[in-house]
RNA sequence: GCGGGUGUGGCGGAAUUGGCAGACGCGCUAGACUUAGGAUCUAGUGUCCCCGACGUGCAGGUUCAACUCCUGUCACCCGCACCA
């Protein structure tokens, strides 16, 4: 069959449209469904990426081939289009944000369309549309109704060169996620979602699903559930107590002094009492220049100031100890204060070597005077504790001794922090809440959302951080919605992570405009059963995405409490160099350049080819010739039919492809998949010939992954209907074994021949076989066999002496 | 520092979980067809001292048999990072 790969991607693609072959179906909810979710791209300005192809791709072939098994399949596409890379473009160029996501969302819908995907297009969604971010506020106001919306003033991360505050989950590393540019700590006025009353539920929920383990375990750290105590210390002479958390109470006869953060209040309260005030607030100001990649690096040397005039009693033994203030502790973790144990604590030794600090061993087993030692012992100078050996047993035994006394209690803590949910911009969805200088933070009704965001000329924000939306008057005037009095509109816009949040839920009914989605339907097609995305979005949008939906499950919007039943991430593309692709190295891949020169189907294989799915791979251009010969091959079988006198040669190769692809891509090894056909292809070139019915069998096989060239195969041999909704082939079980099998023979397990035997011989008879062959017979003559091993249709090993 | 992962030909990568290492593809070599080949086809291609031996980062161990299991070690990648 003569191919032309341009004009054939582009005819079944139309047909595809036209026929509207690959839209769910709503109607029918009693039909095994299928909900594949890929994460939807940010249209940006410079196109797609071989990575956006290779993410999608995965999904793809699972959807394709879940249709051929006769599931009712939704697999959606839609934009995350809210954003600053757009704004920034925006203030760049002078063109509104609308404009310049609109004509993105055109482009990148074409490309994905030119890559033959099987999206179901009447279901895409826009996070920047109002009828959608409509949904998105009505949420926050749900979240704010149940408590879980907060506005605190607190010391947050901060962007200086975007120009606005930052979740923690923003400023992983200490840089800026979009920028990259050093954050900096800034005591700002900030709108939190509290998260962190999910901690608990977020880590059990993950027990239910089915995540690769390396992104359970990724969440799991971000949690950072840590149990300990909280045990309060009084300050000496005053009547105040400074609590601590740690997670080893049991070492408190070894505490011999305290360290607070440089933020922490108590500093403030006692300004009058402290001597020398002075010296801490030199080192606050040290401290606070510090970026966060300079404390990062200054590990080792540790800093400090002693307080004096103050200091605190050990509740356990009644010692008075010396308060120390540090930037190794840090305010937002614990209490921000701690008990110092130099003896079995790195960073706490470190503290008390440089400041000629008592270093109590409290658990024998190492040598202190080298060095702190955190593993386990016998309890020493530690009165009621001394004997214990375990660990576990001490905790335990202090925690009682704590509780009795009223100095303390069992406590958990989360490295997680609630996050910061505002941002000082323009091109994100404005938060529905009204400042009411009589009744407070009021929020928007519900029948009002859409709160729409304004028109605005300048998307610059304000020098002193403030959204554009403060500079409009007709905006932020407004009368309170409870009292009517004159009031103010929050002009915060809500972060890039909000819309992503709940989007899944929307594509499952994206035109109600009564409900984010209707109930039914959601029984009906939620969770999703797999959806594949990139790593950098485990601690991100995973999180923030479980925690919405946990909440609407609580509220009882949603059927399940967990929203994903599976979770997988593809691996990097890296450039033909090796290294990670970027414009800067001038190493990037265009997807379309591909599809122009050598066609869709030929990058969807190769993208799948290259290696492991979840792995990371260079570009080679060499590699995707590879794969347009194997299309051109598999096209020109058509030439090979012959449909009389032909033997049932290739019957058992076909079963085994059959078994091996479809369970293959089950375990998105899409690369065994695709070398299986490979090798299939060449034993059919081997022989010389096959059935019509073989080649439409192979054409069914290779459709997900290479769909339009065997839809044109398919029409050619006169298939009914789409190949790419024909039924997925089957296999016989018994037809993948083969009756005679090559074995290995060895001696002394030493591979000296191969043989075919019959695959059901009997170990007697087998080493009957292999003793009489000739080209054995040498290597046990005049020798004694000490231990004969059969294992059936492997191998023979003979040890000789 | 903690946690996770990876290490196999010239290259990308396979190996049914302890049973013929190197599937499949690229590249390379030779040949065929061609005015031509960056097209196509055929054959070959782990290394070496090539009728034999050696080979899965390195050193040991278990086993009839180890890429696979155990001990130690090195290198690289990813995530978190003074988390009390």
């Amino acid at each position: 069959m003569k191919y032309n790969f341009s004009e054939t991607e582009k005819k079944w693609q139309k047909k595809w449209e036209d026929e509207k072959i690959f839209l769910a179906d709503d109607s029918d909810k009693t039909k095994k469904k299928f909900y594949g979710l890929v994460e939807f791209p940010y249209p940006s300005g410079a196109g797609m990426h071989v990575g956006h192809i290779k993410a999608y791709s995965g999904l793809e072939v699972i959807s394709r081939k879940r249709r051929m098994e006769g599931y009712n399949v939704l697999f959606p596409i839609g934009f995350d289009a809210f954003g600053l890379p757009t704004e920034n473009y925006a203030i760049k160029t002078g063109i509104h944000p609308r404009k310049v996501t609109d004509d993105n969302i055109v482009r990148f819908t074409d490309q994905l369309k030119r890559v033959g995907f099987s999206f179901d297009w009447t279901r895409t969604v826009d996070t920047t549309q109002e009828d959608y971010y409509k949904w998105t506020q009505w949420i926050f106001l749900k979240m704010f109704e149940n408590g879980l919306v907060f506005r605190d003033t607190a010391l947050v991360n901060y962007c200086p060169h975007c120009k606005v505050v930052l979740s923690n989950e923003d400023s992983q590393g200490g840089k800026c996620d979009i920028c990259h540019t050093d954050i900096v700590q800034k005591s700002k006025d900030v709108w939190y979602l509290r998260i962190t009353e999910y901690a608990d539920k977020l880590l059990q929920g993950l027990e239910e699903v089915d995540y690769l383990p390396n992104i359970k375990m990724q969440q799991v750290n971000w949690i950072g559930k840590s149990t300990g105590a909280f045990v309060n210390f009084k300050l000496a002479d005053k009547e105040d107590t400074l609590r601590i958390y740690t997670t080893r109470p049991d070492t408190l006869f070894g505490v011999t002094f305290m360290v607070i953060a440089p933020e922490h209040p108590i500093i403030e309260k006692y300004r009058d009492t402290i001597k020398n005030i002075a010296d801490l607030d030199a080192y606050k100001e040290e401290c606070a220049k510090k970026t966060e990649f300079e404390r990062t690096q200054l590990v080792k040397e540790k800093t400090g100031v002693r307080i004096e005039g103050l200091s605190a009693i050990n509740p356990i033994n009644n010692k008075e100890i010396p308060i120390y203030i540090s930037d190794y502790v840090m305010m937002g973790y614990g209490t921000g204060a701690i008990m110092a144990v130099p003896a079995h604590d790195e960073r706490d030794y470190d503290f008390a070597k440089k400041f000629g600090i008592d270093i109590i061993e409290v658990i024998k087993g190492g040598n202190i005077e080298e060095v702190a030692y955190a593993g386990d012992g016998e309890m020493v100078n530690s009165e009621f504790l001394n004997g214990f050996t375990n660990k576990k047993d001490s905790i335990a035994k202090v925690l009682e001794y704590l509780e009795e006394k009223g100095i303390g209690e069992k406590g958990v803590q989360y490295k997680m922090k609630d996050w910061a949910f505002n941002r000082q911009r323009y091109w994100g969805e404005p938060i529905p809440i009204v400042h009411c200088p009589v009744c407070g933070m009021v929020p928007v009704p519900y029948d009002e959302l859409p709160l729409k965001l304004p028109e605005v000329s300048n998307f610059e924000p304000g020098e002193g951080g403030e959204s554009p939306l403060a500079k409009i008057d007709s905006f932020v005037n407004c009368t309170c919605p409870k009292c009517g009095a004159h009031a103010k509109r929050e002009t915060d816009t809500m972060p890039q992570w909000a819309g992503s949040s709940w989007y899944f839920l929307r594509y499952i009914d994206p035109n109600n405009d009564k409900a984010f989605a209707d109930k039914e339907k959601l029984d009906y097609w939620m969770p999703v059963d797999w959806y594949n995305g990139g790593m950098e979005h485990v601690t991100r949008h995973m999180i923030y995405s479980r925690f919405w939906h946990q909440f609407l499950y609580d509220i009882g919007a949603v059927p399940m409490a967990e929203p994903y039943a599976k979770r997988t991430a593809q691996g990097l593309i890296l450039g033909p160099d090796g290294d990670k692709m970027s414009k800067s190295k001038g190493n990037v891949v265009d997807p379309n350049n591909v599809v122009d020169e050598y066609g869709a189907d030929v990058l969807r294989v190769y993208i799948l080819f290259m290696g492991d799915y979840s792995s990371a791979a260079p570009w080679s251009e060499n590699s995707v010739k590879g794969c347009k010969r194997f299309l051109d091959r598999v096209a020109s079988m058509t030439d090979l039919i012959k449909d009389e006198g032909v033997t049932k040669e290739l019957e058992s190769s076909f079963h085994k492809t059959i078994k091996k692809v479809t369970s293959d891509i089950e375990e998105l090894k899409f690369n065994t998949a695709i070398a299986a056909m490979m090798t299939l292809t060449n034993e059919i070139y081997d022989k010389g010939s096959l059935t019509k019915d073989e080649l439409m069998t192979f054409v069914k096989l290779l459709c997900p992954f290479a769909p339009h060239i065997c839809e044109e195969i398919w029409e050619e041999l006169g298939g009914n209907g789409f190949c790419s909704l024909a039924e997925w082939p089957t296999y016989d079980e018994a037809k993948t074994i083969d009756s005679t099998v090559e074995i290995a023979v060895q001696i002394n397990g030493k591979l000296r021949g191969t043989m075919m035997i019959p695959a059901e011989i009997s170990k007697e008879d087998a080493l009957k076989t292999v003793k009489n062959d000739e080209r054995i017979k040498p290597f046990i003559e005049g020798k004694t066999v000490i231990k004969e091993i059969f294992v059936p249709k492997k191998l023979v090993n003979l040890v000789v002496k």
